[in-house]
DNA sequence: CACTATAAATAAGA
DNA sequence: TCTTATTTATAGTG
């Protein structure tokens, strides 16, 4: 790549300008600017590279970002919305509450709302169909399977006193509840046999040339930057 | 970096064994196994940056894939379903179906936004805080439940003993996660104050089709799950 | 913001 | 999977 550094000693050749890229440990960065700019040029670099995934692997994805200050980027292909839309159901996330608020309050979203009751609907029908098949395999399982602490910590449990909990408390338990939740329908989903509809992509190329843009992390008003693919 | 290529004439210095990277086009993989592979690599790589990106400059963010197979795999920091809510409601998560928490907090989405503003900071730095216990925690859980994985560093994998578990079971305990989360939820609100933020789409106008009508549901490693922070 | 030297990611192979 | 050779992404600087 270059010829000074493969070839000591004639590394006078030009001066230099640059003392390159150094590596750097992976935590929170102290000094507010480089914060900044940092996560200007990643930021950018990862729409970027979820934009190729999209292009390569011709997958759907959404990257939503908020920056500390407050601001929200996002990238999806087809379209964030759409990518978002399809989590939230697919996940069951709704229950009778979350449902009930999105008819109400959503006022931003244009997506589908009334067709979630209908996927979640599938969705259920679904489940079924995969559950009848995990029985068949858990026999299976059942062999190999032995003392398996499988209430780790955590699961049998719900019932406590959520209202006292401290919010530190609280927050990871939510935070490991998702994780779980995610883990019991992942399970699901690898029983489902059922195929989509081939996906008809929508998108762009990549036209992540000016991303970068301002991205003004102190405060002011909230103007949501989404990039659609 | 390769003499054997800087310097003609010398690559006979040793017979590597692969001819390396080459570069590719950013177009969508016609060969089916590539295009499993670069969806697995590169998936893996973009939730890796998407992790960096949060631990530097300490934002929140959530990438959602759906694999061409219709499997899902989400990263998010705090937790993929956080930043979704607040993507999609944009506003207080839910006051309106609280049940026996007083709606203290939902006056304060209509306060001034710099004063939202203050407290989300505080709360993002929080989640920042409860995140890495979560981390340590996970770390423990993984090194008692298997090192399989040593090379797989920085992404953590779910257990797998939900993989175990017996349909009865997978039902009762999704059910108990659905209504558990909504409590938690319920609970968190109270503890948190979101802004209200536009949602302003950008759509895509060009349209490329899906080539090859193969959408196996094969993308992906194993049963990945969701990643935390 | 442009640039350079370097660190990382990753396309091909085995 | 694991390895290797390259291509990319970027930390630091001007």
């Amino acid at each position: 790549m270059n010829l000074n550094t493969m070839i000591p000693g004639i590394n006078t050749i030009q001066k230099k300008t640059s003392k390159g890229r150094k590596k750097i440990e992976i935590k929170t960065i102290e000094k507010e600017s480089t914060r900044q700019v940092t996560f200007s040029k990643r930021r950018t670099g990862l729409f970027k590279k979820a934009s190729e995934l999209c292009v390569l692997t011709g997958c759907q994805l959404a990257v939503l970002v908020h920056s500390p200050g407050g601001r929200i980027f996002a990238f999806g292909h087809p379209s964030a919305d759409v990518i978002v839309d399809r989590y939230v159901n697919g996940t069951v996330t709704n229950n009778a509450c979350k449902s009930d608020e999105s008819s109400s309050s959503s006022l931003s979203s244009s997506s589908s709302s009334s067709s979630n009751q209908k996927v979640m609907n599938e969705f259920n029908q679904h489940y079924v169909k995969v559950s009848k098949q995990l029985e068949i395999e858990k026999r299976e399982r059942e062999m190999i399977e032995e003392s398996k602490d499988a209430k780790n910590r955590g699961v049998g449990w719900y019932d406590e006193s959520i209202e006292e909990m401290k919010v530190d408390e609280l927050e990871l338990y939510l935070y490991s509840l998702v994780e779980l939740k995610r883990k019991v329908l992942l399970r699901a989903d690898d029983l489902m046999i059922s195929r989509k509809t081939p996906n008809l992509l929508m998108g762009c190329s990549n036209l992540f040339d000016h991303v970068g843009g301002n991205d003004d992390d102190g405060m002011g008003p909230p103007p949501a930057g989404v990039f659609g693919t």
